[in-house]
DNA sequence: GGCGGTCCTTGATCTGCATCAACCGGTAAA
DNA sequence: TTTACCGGTTGATGCAGATCAAGGACCGCC
Protein backbone atom coordinates (compact mmCIF):
# COMPACT_ATOMS: atom_id res chain seq x y z
CA UNK A 1 0.00 0.00 0.00
CA UNK A 2 3.22 2.39 -0.18
CA UNK A 3 2.73 5.55 -2.62
CA UNK A 4 5.64 5.31 -4.84
CA UNK A 5 7.40 8.98 -4.72
CA UNK A 6 9.53 8.75 -7.71
CA UNK A 7 8.87 10.77 -11.03
CA UNK A 8 9.74 8.23 -13.33
CA UNK A 9 12.27 8.03 -15.62
CA UNK A 10 11.64 9.55 -18.86
CA UNK A 11 10.50 7.62 -21.94
CA UNK A 12 13.67 6.15 -23.37
CA UNK A 13 12.23 3.46 -25.64
CA UNK A 14 10.62 5.33 -28.77
CA UNK A 15 6.84 4.38 -28.53
CA UNK A 16 6.97 3.34 -31.90
CA UNK A 17 8.58 0.08 -30.44
CA UNK A 18 6.16 -0.32 -27.64
CA UNK A 19 5.41 -4.11 -27.46
CA UNK A 20 1.65 -3.35 -26.19
CA UNK A 21 1.13 0.08 -28.29
CA UNK A 22 -1.23 -2.34 -30.86
CA UNK A 23 -3.62 -2.87 -27.55
CA UNK A 24 -3.25 0.77 -25.84
CA UNK A 25 -4.71 4.03 -26.71
CA UNK A 26 -1.70 4.51 -28.32
CA UNK A 27 -2.27 2.55 -31.75
CA UNK A 28 -4.38 5.22 -32.92
CA UNK A 29 -1.35 7.80 -33.03
CA UNK A 30 1.44 7.61 -36.06
CA UNK A 31 4.63 8.06 -36.12
CA UNK A 32 5.27 11.68 -35.20
CA UNK A 33 2.31 11.51 -32.55
CA UNK A 34 3.98 8.88 -30.98
CA UNK A 35 7.30 11.03 -31.04
CA UNK A 36 5.56 13.72 -29.37
CA UNK A 37 4.10 11.60 -26.90
CA UNK A 38 7.48 10.57 -25.85
CA UNK A 39 8.39 13.87 -24.25
CA UNK A 40 5.15 14.14 -22.02
CA UNK A 41 4.82 10.66 -20.76
CA UNK A 42 7.17 9.07 -17.89
CA UNK A 43 7.93 5.19 -17.31
CA UNK A 44 7.49 4.42 -13.49
CA UNK A 45 7.61 1.14 -11.78
CA UNK A 46 5.51 -0.30 -9.17
CA UNK A 47 6.42 -3.38 -6.91
CA UNK A 48 3.66 -5.72 -5.92
CA UNK A 49 0.81 -4.28 -3.57
CA UNK A 50 1.59 -0.67 -4.01
CA UNK A 51 -1.01 1.48 -4.78
CA UNK A 52 -0.99 3.32 -8.34
CA UNK A 53 -3.81 5.71 -7.63
CA UNK A 54 -6.26 5.70 -4.78
CA UNK A 55 -10.19 6.40 -4.83
CA UNK A 56 -10.77 10.02 -3.64
CA UNK A 57 -7.52 10.71 -4.70
CA UNK A 58 -7.06 13.97 -7.54
CA UNK A 59 -6.98 12.78 -10.45
CA UNK A 60 -4.07 14.50 -11.83
CA UNK A 61 -2.59 11.59 -13.93
CA UNK A 62 -3.43 9.16 -16.69
CA UNK A 63 -2.01 5.45 -17.04
CA UNK A 64 -1.23 3.71 -19.72
CA UNK A 65 -0.62 0.22 -18.33
CA UNK A 66 2.88 -1.06 -20.11
CA UNK A 67 2.96 -4.62 -17.78
CA UNK A 68 1.79 -6.42 -15.26
CA UNK A 69 -1.65 -6.92 -13.70
CA UNK A 70 -3.45 -4.12 -11.46
CA UNK A 71 -6.58 -5.01 -9.22
CA UNK A 72 -9.05 -1.73 -9.83
CA UNK A 73 -11.41 -1.54 -6.41
CA UNK A 74 -13.48 -0.01 -4.60
CA UNK A 75 -13.89 0.37 -0.72
CA UNK A 76 -16.83 0.70 1.52
CA UNK A 77 -16.56 2.64 4.32
CA UNK A 78 -16.77 -0.33 6.85
CA UNK A 79 -13.79 -2.21 4.74
CA UNK A 80 -16.22 -4.36 2.32
CA UNK A 81 -14.44 -4.53 -0.71
CA UNK A 82 -15.43 -4.99 -4.68
CA UNK A 83 -12.89 -5.51 -7.51
CA UNK A 84 -13.82 -3.79 -10.18
CA UNK A 85 -11.95 -5.38 -12.77
CA UNK A 86 -8.15 -6.43 -13.38
CA UNK A 87 -6.00 -4.40 -15.43
CA UNK A 88 -3.75 -6.01 -18.54
CA UNK A 89 -0.84 -4.73 -20.17
CA UNK A 90 -2.49 -1.95 -22.83
CA UNK A 91 -5.28 -0.72 -20.64
CA UNK A 92 -6.04 3.04 -20.61
CA UNK A 93 -6.35 4.05 -16.60
CA UNK A 94 -7.53 6.98 -14.77
CA UNK A 95 -10.23 8.69 -17.82
CA UNK A 96 -12.51 10.19 -15.93
CA UNK A 97 -14.77 13.27 -15.88
CA UNK A 98 -14.70 13.94 -12.48
CA UNK A 99 -11.79 15.90 -10.53
CA UNK A 100 -11.46 12.58 -8.07
CA UNK A 101 -10.35 8.87 -8.77
CA UNK A 102 -13.57 6.99 -8.19
CA UNK A 103 -11.49 3.51 -7.88
CA UNK A 104 -8.26 2.32 -5.91
CA UNK A 105 -5.60 0.72 -8.44
CA UNK A 106 -2.65 -1.02 -7.23
CA UNK A 107 -0.30 -3.37 -8.83
CA UNK A 108 -0.24 -7.10 -8.32
CA UNK A 109 3.55 -8.48 -8.89
CA UNK A 110 5.32 -5.94 -10.70
CA UNK A 111 3.91 -3.03 -12.29
CA UNK A 112 5.36 -0.81 -15.71
CA UNK A 113 3.17 1.77 -16.20
CA UNK A 114 3.41 5.40 -18.96
CA UNK A 115 2.15 7.99 -16.54
CA UNK A 116 0.47 11.75 -18.68
CA UNK A 117 -0.02 14.67 -16.65
CA UNK A 118 -3.67 14.74 -16.84
CA UNK A 119 -3.78 18.09 -18.58
CA UNK A 120 -1.17 17.97 -20.70
CA UNK A 121 -2.95 14.25 -22.00
CA UNK A 122 -5.81 16.65 -22.48
CA UNK A 123 -3.67 19.22 -24.50
CA UNK A 124 -2.20 16.32 -26.58
CA UNK A 125 -5.88 14.81 -26.98
CA UNK A 126 -7.65 17.91 -28.52
CA UNK A 127 -6.62 18.31 -32.11
CA UNK A 128 -6.53 14.56 -32.56
CA UNK A 129 -10.22 13.34 -32.95
CA UNK A 130 -8.37 9.57 -34.03
CA UNK A 131 -7.31 9.38 -30.07
CA UNK A 132 -10.29 10.55 -29.06
CA UNK A 133 -12.41 8.07 -31.05
CA UNK A 134 -9.70 5.79 -29.96
CA UNK A 135 -10.61 6.58 -26.06
CA UNK A 136 -13.75 6.17 -26.34
CA UNK A 137 -13.76 2.49 -28.20
CA UNK A 138 -12.06 1.54 -24.78
CA UNK A 139 -14.40 3.45 -22.57
CA UNK A 140 -16.95 1.70 -24.51
CA UNK A 141 -15.39 -2.20 -24.11
CA UNK A 142 -15.34 -1.18 -20.92
CA UNK A 143 -18.65 -0.55 -20.35
CA UNK A 144 -19.43 -4.09 -21.97
CA UNK A 145 -17.34 -5.89 -19.67
CA UNK A 146 -19.23 -4.02 -16.40
CA UNK A 147 -22.19 -4.81 -18.04
CA UNK A 148 -21.18 -8.63 -18.25
CA UNK A 149 -19.96 -8.31 -14.77
CA UNK A 150 -23.25 -7.30 -13.39
CA UNK A 151 -25.33 -9.96 -14.63
CA UNK A 152 -22.67 -12.00 -13.17
CA UNK A 153 -22.51 -10.72 -9.50
CA UNK A 154 -26.28 -10.10 -9.52
CA UNK A 155 -27.72 -13.78 -11.50
CA UNK A 156 -25.47 -16.21 -11.03
CA UNK A 157 -24.17 -18.94 -8.82
CA UNK A 158 -20.59 -19.26 -7.14
CA UNK A 159 -19.70 -22.32 -9.33
CA UNK A 160 -20.88 -20.55 -12.36
CA UNK A 161 -18.87 -17.05 -11.14
CA UNK A 162 -16.19 -18.97 -10.67
CA UNK A 163 -15.77 -20.87 -14.11
CA UNK A 164 -16.96 -17.74 -16.25
CA UNK A 165 -14.46 -15.74 -14.49
CA UNK A 166 -11.52 -18.13 -15.38
CA UNK A 167 -13.03 -18.35 -18.99
CA UNK A 168 -12.90 -14.79 -19.48
CA UNK A 169 -9.49 -14.29 -17.47
CA UNK A 170 -7.92 -17.12 -20.33
CA UNK A 171 -9.29 -14.82 -23.08
CA UNK A 172 -7.97 -12.00 -22.27
CA UNK A 173 -4.18 -13.31 -21.80
CA UNK A 174 -4.55 -15.24 -24.92
CA UNK A 175 -5.67 -11.92 -26.68
CA UNK A 176 -2.11 -10.57 -25.45
CA UNK A 177 0.12 -13.54 -25.39
CA UNK A 178 -1.34 -16.20 -27.89
CA UNK A 179 -3.03 -19.65 -26.99
CA UNK A 180 -2.26 -22.02 -23.97
CA UNK A 181 -4.18 -24.21 -21.78
CA UNK A 182 -2.81 -23.28 -18.45
CA UNK A 183 -4.43 -20.34 -16.90
CA UNK A 184 -1.85 -17.64 -14.82
CA UNK A 185 -3.60 -16.20 -11.86
CA UNK A 186 -1.16 -13.61 -10.71
CA UNK A 187 -4.27 -12.47 -8.09
CA UNK A 188 -4.91 -13.70 -4.60
CA UNK A 189 -7.96 -15.73 -3.54
CA UNK A 190 -8.88 -12.84 -1.87
CA UNK A 191 -9.01 -10.43 -4.74
CA UNK A 192 -10.88 -13.21 -6.74
CA UNK A 193 -13.67 -13.85 -4.19
CA UNK A 194 -13.74 -9.79 -4.32
CA UNK A 195 -14.31 -9.81 -7.86
CA UNK A 196 -16.46 -12.02 -8.27
CA UNK A 197 -18.73 -11.25 -4.87
CA UNK A 198 -17.91 -14.25 -2.81
CA UNK A 199 -15.95 -15.37 0.25
CA UNK A 200 -12.66 -16.72 0.02
CA UNK A 201 -13.91 -19.71 1.36
CA UNK A 202 -16.44 -20.33 -1.34
CA UNK A 203 -13.85 -19.48 -3.96
CA UNK A 204 -11.30 -22.04 -2.34
CA UNK A 205 -14.31 -24.76 -2.20
CA UNK A 206 -15.28 -23.82 -5.79
CA UNK A 207 -12.08 -24.57 -7.17
CA UNK A 208 -11.53 -27.46 -5.28
CA UNK A 209 -14.89 -29.33 -6.80
CA UNK A 210 -13.95 -28.25 -10.39
CA UNK A 211 -10.73 -30.10 -9.54
CA UNK A 212 -12.44 -32.98 -8.19
CA UNK A 213 -14.73 -33.01 -11.49
CA UNK A 214 -11.37 -33.18 -13.63
CA UNK A 215 -12.68 -29.82 -14.77
CA UNK A 216 -9.08 -27.73 -13.85
CA UNK A 217 -6.04 -28.95 -12.59
CA UNK A 218 -4.99 -26.03 -9.84
CA UNK A 219 -1.60 -25.23 -9.60
CA UNK A 220 0.37 -22.56 -7.23
CA UNK A 221 -0.70 -19.25 -9.63
CA UNK A 222 -2.83 -21.03 -11.91
CA UNK A 223 -4.89 -22.96 -12.97
CA UNK A 224 -4.80 -25.56 -15.65
CA UNK A 225 -8.34 -25.55 -17.81
CA UNK A 226 -9.17 -29.63 -18.45
CA UNK A 227 -12.37 -29.76 -19.43
CA UNK A 228 -12.62 -26.01 -21.51
CA UNK A 229 -16.39 -27.73 -23.07
CA UNK A 230 -17.51 -28.47 -19.46
CA UNK A 231 -16.52 -25.12 -18.36
CA UNK A 232 -18.02 -23.37 -21.16
CA UNK A 233 -21.33 -25.42 -20.22
CA UNK A 234 -20.90 -24.06 -16.69
CA UNK A 235 -20.27 -20.31 -17.71
CA UNK A 236 -22.81 -20.48 -20.55
CA UNK A 237 -26.61 -21.73 -18.70
CA UNK B 1 -43.08 -7.03 -26.47
CA UNK B 2 -44.16 -5.86 -29.64
CA UNK B 3 -41.60 -4.64 -32.14
CA UNK B 4 -42.80 -1.36 -33.63
CA UNK B 5 -42.66 -1.19 -37.44
CA UNK B 6 -43.23 2.80 -38.30
CA UNK B 7 -40.48 4.77 -39.39
CA UNK B 8 -41.50 7.41 -37.17
CA UNK B 9 -42.68 11.11 -37.58
CA UNK B 10 -39.47 13.95 -39.23
CA UNK B 11 -38.22 16.03 -35.89
CA UNK B 12 -40.87 19.09 -36.36
CA UNK B 13 -40.32 20.95 -33.60
CA UNK B 14 -36.45 22.44 -33.84
CA UNK B 15 -34.18 20.92 -31.95
CA UNK B 16 -33.40 24.25 -30.75
CA UNK B 17 -36.23 23.90 -28.78
CA UNK B 18 -36.21 20.83 -27.18
CA UNK B 19 -36.34 20.25 -23.44
CA UNK B 20 -34.11 17.50 -22.57
CA UNK B 21 -31.49 19.11 -25.40
CA UNK B 22 -29.01 20.26 -21.74
CA UNK B 23 -29.01 16.73 -20.19
CA UNK B 24 -28.52 15.31 -24.11
CA UNK B 25 -25.75 14.20 -26.27
CA UNK B 26 -26.60 17.45 -27.89
CA UNK B 27 -25.99 20.08 -25.41
CA UNK B 28 -22.35 19.67 -27.52
CA UNK B 29 -24.27 21.39 -30.58
CA UNK B 30 -24.11 25.10 -32.09
CA UNK B 31 -27.60 25.92 -33.55
CA UNK B 32 -26.37 25.12 -37.33
CA UNK B 33 -25.41 21.84 -36.25
CA UNK B 34 -29.00 21.02 -34.40
CA UNK B 35 -30.46 21.94 -37.58
CA UNK B 36 -28.72 19.71 -39.66
CA UNK B 37 -28.83 17.17 -37.11
CA UNK B 38 -33.08 18.07 -37.27
CA UNK B 39 -33.59 15.83 -40.84
CA UNK B 40 -31.16 12.88 -39.30
CA UNK B 41 -33.75 11.74 -36.84
CA UNK B 42 -36.85 10.53 -36.38
CA UNK B 43 -39.13 10.47 -33.03
CA UNK B 44 -40.67 7.09 -32.18
CA UNK B 45 -43.03 6.73 -29.96
CA UNK B 46 -43.84 3.24 -27.83
CA UNK B 47 -46.08 2.36 -25.35
CA UNK B 48 -45.51 0.35 -22.22
CA UNK B 49 -43.32 -3.04 -22.43
CA UNK B 50 -42.50 -2.23 -25.90
CA UNK B 51 -38.99 -3.35 -27.11
CA UNK B 52 -36.95 -0.71 -28.71
CA UNK B 53 -33.66 -3.18 -29.66
CA UNK B 54 -33.44 -6.20 -28.41
CA UNK B 55 -30.18 -7.97 -27.19
CA UNK B 56 -27.81 -9.45 -30.49
CA UNK B 57 -30.23 -7.54 -32.66
CA UNK B 58 -28.22 -5.83 -35.67
CA UNK B 59 -27.20 -2.31 -34.08
CA UNK B 60 -28.63 -0.48 -37.20
CA UNK B 61 -29.69 2.90 -35.03
CA UNK B 62 -28.69 4.95 -31.88
CA UNK B 63 -31.48 6.39 -30.18
CA UNK B 64 -31.95 9.60 -27.83
CA UNK B 65 -34.76 9.20 -25.03
CA UNK B 66 -36.79 12.41 -24.73
CA UNK B 67 -39.40 11.15 -22.39
CA UNK B 68 -39.99 8.35 -20.28
CA UNK B 69 -37.80 5.14 -18.80
CA UNK B 70 -36.59 2.83 -20.06
CA UNK B 71 -35.15 -0.84 -18.70
CA UNK B 72 -31.84 -2.32 -19.85
CA UNK B 73 -31.03 -5.42 -19.74
CA UNK B 74 -29.54 -8.55 -20.17
CA UNK B 75 -30.84 -12.48 -20.42
CA UNK B 76 -29.54 -15.68 -19.80
CA UNK B 77 -30.30 -18.48 -21.66
CA UNK B 78 -32.08 -20.27 -18.81
CA UNK B 79 -34.49 -16.87 -18.22
CA UNK B 80 -32.72 -15.05 -15.54
CA UNK B 81 -32.73 -11.52 -15.92
CA UNK B 82 -30.05 -8.70 -15.25
CA UNK B 83 -31.21 -4.80 -15.57
CA UNK B 84 -28.11 -3.15 -16.17
CA UNK B 85 -30.10 0.37 -15.61
CA UNK B 86 -32.81 2.38 -16.25
CA UNK B 87 -32.94 5.43 -19.19
CA UNK B 88 -34.11 8.41 -18.46
CA UNK B 89 -34.46 11.25 -20.70
CA UNK B 90 -31.08 12.70 -22.05
CA UNK B 91 -29.70 9.08 -22.15
CA UNK B 92 -27.97 7.97 -25.19
CA UNK B 93 -28.08 4.54 -26.76
CA UNK B 94 -26.96 1.97 -28.64
CA UNK B 95 -23.72 3.39 -28.77
CA UNK B 96 -21.31 0.28 -28.99
CA UNK B 97 -18.79 -0.58 -31.41
CA UNK B 98 -19.98 -3.92 -31.96
CA UNK B 99 -22.31 -4.89 -34.71
CA UNK B 100 -25.38 -6.25 -32.19
CA UNK B 101 -26.93 -5.01 -29.11
CA UNK B 102 -25.31 -6.54 -26.12
CA UNK B 103 -28.49 -6.14 -23.62
CA UNK B 104 -32.18 -5.37 -24.70
CA UNK B 105 -33.97 -1.99 -24.13
CA UNK B 106 -37.86 -1.48 -23.45
CA UNK B 107 -40.47 0.78 -22.42
CA UNK B 108 -41.56 1.53 -19.22
CA UNK B 109 -44.56 3.69 -19.82
CA UNK B 110 -45.01 5.53 -22.52
CA UNK B 111 -41.70 6.56 -24.07
CA UNK B 112 -40.52 8.84 -27.27
CA UNK B 113 -37.38 8.59 -28.72
CA UNK B 114 -35.07 10.67 -31.28
CA UNK B 115 -34.09 7.60 -33.47
CA UNK B 116 -31.02 8.46 -36.00
CA UNK B 117 -29.57 5.90 -38.32
CA UNK B 118 -26.12 4.29 -37.24
CA UNK B 119 -24.18 5.47 -40.25
CA UNK B 120 -25.67 8.80 -40.85
CA UNK B 121 -24.83 9.63 -37.20
CA UNK B 122 -21.15 8.40 -37.35
CA UNK B 123 -21.19 10.79 -40.24
CA UNK B 124 -22.56 13.39 -38.76
CA UNK B 125 -19.71 12.85 -35.59
CA UNK B 126 -17.10 12.40 -37.89
CA UNK B 127 -15.49 16.45 -37.83
CA UNK B 128 -17.27 16.90 -34.56
CA UNK B 129 -14.50 16.52 -31.95
CA UNK B 130 -16.58 18.25 -29.43
CA UNK B 131 -19.90 16.43 -30.14
CA UNK B 132 -17.82 12.91 -29.89
CA UNK B 133 -15.86 14.33 -26.26
CA UNK B 134 -20.01 14.80 -25.28
CA UNK B 135 -20.07 11.19 -26.33
CA UNK B 136 -16.90 10.39 -24.94
CA UNK B 137 -18.01 12.01 -21.58
CA UNK B 138 -21.95 10.09 -21.11
CA UNK B 139 -19.84 6.91 -21.84
CA UNK B 140 -17.58 7.46 -18.86
CA UNK B 141 -20.36 8.73 -16.45
CA UNK B 142 -22.38 5.26 -17.66
CA UNK B 143 -19.03 3.58 -16.89
CA UNK B 144 -18.82 4.77 -13.49
CA UNK B 145 -22.48 4.28 -12.68
CA UNK B 146 -21.86 0.74 -13.58
CA UNK B 147 -18.91 0.22 -11.33
CA UNK B 148 -21.01 1.79 -8.25
CA UNK B 149 -23.95 -0.73 -8.80
CA UNK B 150 -21.47 -3.69 -9.11
CA UNK B 151 -20.30 -2.81 -5.02
CA UNK B 152 -24.46 -2.73 -4.51
CA UNK B 153 -24.55 -6.13 -6.51
CA UNK B 154 -21.66 -7.66 -4.74
CA UNK B 155 -21.09 -6.25 -1.38
CA UNK B 156 -24.14 -4.93 -0.58
CA UNK B 157 -27.36 -6.60 1.60
CA UNK B 158 -30.89 -6.09 0.42
CA UNK B 159 -31.64 -3.72 2.81
CA UNK B 160 -28.61 -1.87 1.83
CA UNK B 161 -29.68 -2.37 -2.04
CA UNK B 162 -33.19 -0.68 -1.97
CA UNK B 163 -32.09 1.93 0.30
CA UNK B 164 -29.29 2.69 -2.24
CA UNK B 165 -31.73 2.30 -5.17
CA UNK B 166 -34.47 4.84 -3.37
CA UNK B 167 -32.08 7.38 -3.16
CA UNK B 168 -29.83 7.48 -6.62
CA UNK B 169 -33.16 7.65 -8.15
CA UNK B 170 -34.98 10.07 -6.09
CA UNK B 171 -31.44 11.77 -7.40
CA UNK B 172 -31.42 11.35 -10.68
CA UNK B 173 -35.23 13.00 -10.99
CA UNK B 174 -34.62 15.55 -8.87
CA UNK B 175 -31.50 16.33 -11.62
CA UNK B 176 -34.13 15.90 -14.33
CA UNK B 177 -37.39 17.62 -12.82
CA UNK B 178 -35.89 19.58 -9.38
CA UNK B 179 -36.37 18.62 -5.85
CA UNK B 180 -39.42 16.54 -4.65
CA UNK B 181 -40.06 14.15 -1.53
CA UNK B 182 -41.95 11.88 -2.78
CA UNK B 183 -40.40 8.98 -5.51
CA UNK B 184 -42.35 7.75 -9.03
CA UNK B 185 -41.22 4.41 -9.71
CA UNK B 186 -42.75 3.57 -12.77
CA UNK B 187 -40.65 0.66 -12.92
CA UNK B 188 -42.56 -2.87 -11.51
CA UNK B 189 -41.46 -4.62 -8.17
CA UNK B 190 -40.21 -7.41 -10.74
CA UNK B 191 -37.87 -4.68 -12.37
CA UNK B 192 -36.79 -3.65 -9.40
CA UNK B 193 -35.75 -6.96 -8.29
CA UNK B 194 -33.69 -7.45 -11.29
CA UNK B 195 -31.91 -4.74 -11.08
CA UNK B 196 -30.99 -5.36 -7.53
CA UNK B 197 -30.05 -8.98 -8.16
CA UNK B 198 -32.55 -9.90 -5.36
CA UNK B 199 -36.12 -11.36 -6.04
CA UNK B 200 -39.66 -9.51 -6.19
CA UNK B 201 -40.56 -11.27 -2.52
CA UNK B 202 -37.61 -9.80 -1.40
CA UNK B 203 -37.66 -6.36 -2.41
CA UNK B 204 -41.10 -6.29 -1.31
CA UNK B 205 -40.44 -7.73 2.44
CA UNK B 206 -37.61 -4.90 2.26
CA UNK B 207 -40.05 -2.28 1.71
CA UNK B 208 -42.33 -2.87 4.04
CA UNK B 209 -39.48 -3.36 6.56
CA UNK B 210 -38.71 0.27 5.38
CA UNK B 211 -42.21 1.42 5.79
CA UNK B 212 -42.76 -0.31 9.47
CA UNK B 213 -39.36 1.35 10.13
CA UNK B 214 -40.69 4.85 9.03
CA UNK B 215 -38.22 5.45 6.35
CA UNK B 216 -40.23 5.37 3.63
CA UNK B 217 -44.10 5.49 2.92
CA UNK B 218 -45.60 3.22 -0.02
CA UNK B 219 -47.70 4.51 -2.06
CA UNK B 220 -48.76 2.95 -5.47
CA UNK B 221 -46.49 3.68 -7.95
CA UNK B 222 -43.85 5.81 -6.08
CA UNK B 223 -42.76 5.82 -2.24
CA UNK B 224 -42.26 8.59 -0.32
CA UNK B 225 -38.73 9.35 1.43
CA UNK B 226 -40.10 10.18 5.39
CA UNK B 227 -36.52 9.70 6.86
CA UNK B 228 -33.82 10.94 4.28
CA UNK B 229 -30.96 10.76 6.93
CA UNK B 230 -31.55 6.76 8.24
CA UNK B 231 -31.82 6.23 3.89
CA UNK B 232 -28.76 7.51 3.80
CA UNK B 233 -26.91 5.95 6.84
CA UNK B 234 -28.15 2.69 5.10
CA UNK B 235 -27.12 3.32 1.50
CA UNK B 236 -23.15 4.51 3.33
CA UNK B 237 -23.30 1.88 5.71
C1' DG C 1 16.67 -26.40 12.23
C1' DG C 2 12.92 -23.71 14.46
C1' DC C 3 9.77 -19.81 14.24
C1' DG C 4 6.38 -16.72 12.66
C1' DG C 5 3.84 -15.15 8.87
C1' DT C 6 0.92 -15.46 4.80
C1' DC C 7 -1.99 -17.87 1.85
C1' DC C 8 -4.89 -21.48 1.07
C1' DT C 9 -7.87 -25.32 2.24
C1' DT C 10 -11.20 -27.84 4.87
C1' DG C 11 -14.81 -28.72 8.27
C1' DA C 12 -18.89 -27.30 11.26
C1' DT C 13 -22.42 -24.27 11.86
C1' DC C 14 -25.31 -20.31 10.92
C1' DT C 15 -28.19 -17.13 8.32
C1' DG C 16 -29.89 -14.04 4.66
C1' DC C 17 -32.17 -14.54 1.02
C1' DA C 18 -34.48 -17.82 -2.25
C1' DT C 19 -38.10 -20.78 -2.89
C1' DC C 20 -42.67 -22.43 -2.45
C1' DA C 21 -47.29 -21.32 -1.47
C1' DA C 22 -51.16 -18.74 -0.18
C1' DC C 23 -53.65 -14.61 -0.19
C1' DC C 24 -55.18 -9.69 -1.00
C1' DG C 25 -56.86 -5.62 -3.64
C1' DG C 26 -57.75 -3.57 -7.98
C1' DT C 27 -59.31 -3.95 -12.61
C1' DA C 28 -61.15 -5.73 -16.64
C1' DA C 29 -63.62 -9.05 -18.99
C1' DA C 30 -67.81 -12.24 -18.99
C1' DT D 1 -72.47 -9.35 -10.16
C1' DT D 2 -69.24 -12.89 -10.77
C1' DT D 3 -64.92 -14.43 -12.37
C1' DA D 4 -60.30 -14.28 -13.68
C1' DC D 5 -56.09 -12.10 -13.72
C1' DC D 6 -52.21 -9.36 -12.43
C1' DG D 7 -49.16 -7.08 -9.34
C1' DG D 8 -47.98 -7.01 -4.88
C1' DT D 9 -47.68 -8.79 -0.04
C1' DT D 10 -47.04 -12.17 3.54
C1' DG D 11 -45.87 -16.62 5.70
C1' DA D 12 -43.33 -21.20 6.04
C1' DT D 13 -39.47 -23.66 4.76
C1' DG D 14 -35.00 -24.69 2.44
C1' DC D 15 -30.46 -23.98 0.97
C1' DA D 16 -26.31 -21.64 -1.05
C1' DG D 17 -23.02 -19.34 0.58
C1' DA D 18 -21.36 -16.71 4.80
C1' DT D 19 -19.20 -17.15 9.08
C1' DC D 20 -16.40 -19.25 12.54
C1' DA D 21 -12.64 -22.15 13.52
C1' DA D 22 -8.79 -25.07 12.72
C1' DG D 23 -5.10 -26.93 10.27
C1' DG D 24 -1.67 -27.52 6.33
C1' DA D 25 1.84 -25.83 2.89
C1' DC D 26 5.16 -22.72 1.86
C1' DC D 27 8.12 -18.92 2.64
C1' DG D 28 11.76 -15.87 4.54
C1' DC D 29 14.24 -14.98 8.64
C1' DC D 30 16.87 -15.71 12.81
Amino acid sequence: MKISLVAGEPIGQPCADCGIRCFSVCAALDKAELRELEHLGRHIHFVSCETVFGQEELTTSVYNLLEGVMRLYKLLPDGRRQIVGFALPGDFLGMTTSARHSFSADAIGAVAVCRFSRTSFARFIEDKPHLLRRINELAIRELSRAQDHMVLLGRRSAEEKVATFLLNWRDRLVQLRGPANTVPLPMSRQDIADFLGLTIETVSRTFTKLERDRVIGIQPGSVCLLDTARAEAMAAA
